[in-house]
DNA sequence: GAGTTGAGAAACCGATCGGTCTTTTTTGTA
DNA sequence: TACAAAAAAGACCGATCGGTTTCTCAACTC
């Protein structure tokens, strides 16, 4: 990796906090400039605008999101299991979360609620990957009958993200776990009670 | 109500659409002359700084979601009524919400993470507001023995806004009003939930 | 290790930012 | 209806905005 790939890589990240924290019309290129070390003259060669580091950052922030996930799911095999651990590791990693400035996903879901229409296509194109995933944990244990037959994977992913992302915000806004911790409780009860009813006589 | 009256509510209604459609630092002096229609020394006749008027604007926000559950808990008596009612006001505002820009206390809780302490002091406020409207409808409701005695009100509050802002940001962010539907149905269930077992033999 | 290329610094740009001040117009009152 | 008080307009302010250009120095290539 050159040196430059490296300074780029750098100021993607320290972007990708700022922008997080502040928003894209809070971060101005000085903010930047003083995070990254760099005058200018530096940033804007590795990026031609402003918008253009926004959605490298943005892109980073995502994929980082995302390892989150497959980390959690690594080594679980039943429905119920998958969908728990995904919502242990979102609350868990409530301290990295915090301190990164929220999930990147509703800040900029709130945040770019009609400017930057760029953003707001790739938030939903993010959103939607983490939907399909819940919902297809959901057929998959649907299919073998672990979950109940008439279930609908797409309110399983609403719930269980509407739950998080709400919870999440609240335990932002006091700097309080206690609300992701009660997320946790109520989703657990949720995914638990998804399972099929064995009616076997 | 004289005419200088008039027009500073005027402009507080106008700010605060705006600066909940595009926050805080994405609304310039500017923008707000462009939507009141007024020159810049007809906005700070009434304001001594931008700030002064998005605390005016914050509050005027705030005061008109508070109708919303005023009018929507009238006539109701039990508890399950009340919190159902409140749910049902919530998810039927979506488009009402939506062209406003979005819930000000979500919005506000996302964007002033970390800037404007005193905009943030306000939103835990009015958020402990909410809480505590659902906290004491639910304690309530245990106490007339209605509800299960070994129920905690703070997680009945927090699920409830939790699902209710999270749908609420997926509806916004998608323009589709499933995900506030989905998240009424899950809380009708988990409202229906609450209620005490009857022991008596 | 010399030469070439590109990374980064520094100075600079017009536009716009939030805010002030003076002047004109409107409003409420005597 | 005349007048004082105010509301609003319009010109103006320094600072900062995102972005450009020029120049210097450090990094890769041969």
């Amino acid at each position: 990796m050159s040196k430059a790939e490296q300074t780029r890589g750098r100021i993607i990240e320290q972007a990708a906090g700022l922008f997080n924290q502040r928003g894209y019309a809070g971060t101005s290129m000085s903010d930047l400039m003083a995070a990254t070390g760099l005058k200018k003259g530096g940033i804007y060669n590795h990026f031609a605008t402003k918008d253009e580091l926004a959605i490298a950052a943005f892109d980073f922030a995502v994929q980082q999101a995302r390892r989150i996930h497959i980390k959690a799911l690594k080594g679980k095999r039943s429905g119920r299991e998958k969908l728990q651990a995904m919502v242990y590791a979102f609350v868990d990693s409530f301290d990295d979360i915090s301190a990164w400035g929220g999930c990147p996903l509703m800040n900029t879901a709130i945040a770019s609620d009609d400017t930057h229409s760029l953003l707001r296509a790739k938030t939903q194109q993010a959103m939607n990957h983490w939907q399909s995933l819940i919902q297809h944990i959901t057929q998959n244990a649907i299919n073998v009958g672990e979950f109940a037959a008439d279930l609908d994977p797409d309110t399983v992913a609403t719930i269980m993200i509407a739950v998080l992302e709400g919870a999440l915000m609240l335990s932002q806004l006091y700097g309080d776990r206690s609300y992701l911790d009660r997320a946790r409780t109520h989703l657990d009860h949720y995914i638990v009670n998804l399972k099929a009813v064995d009616n076997r006589p």
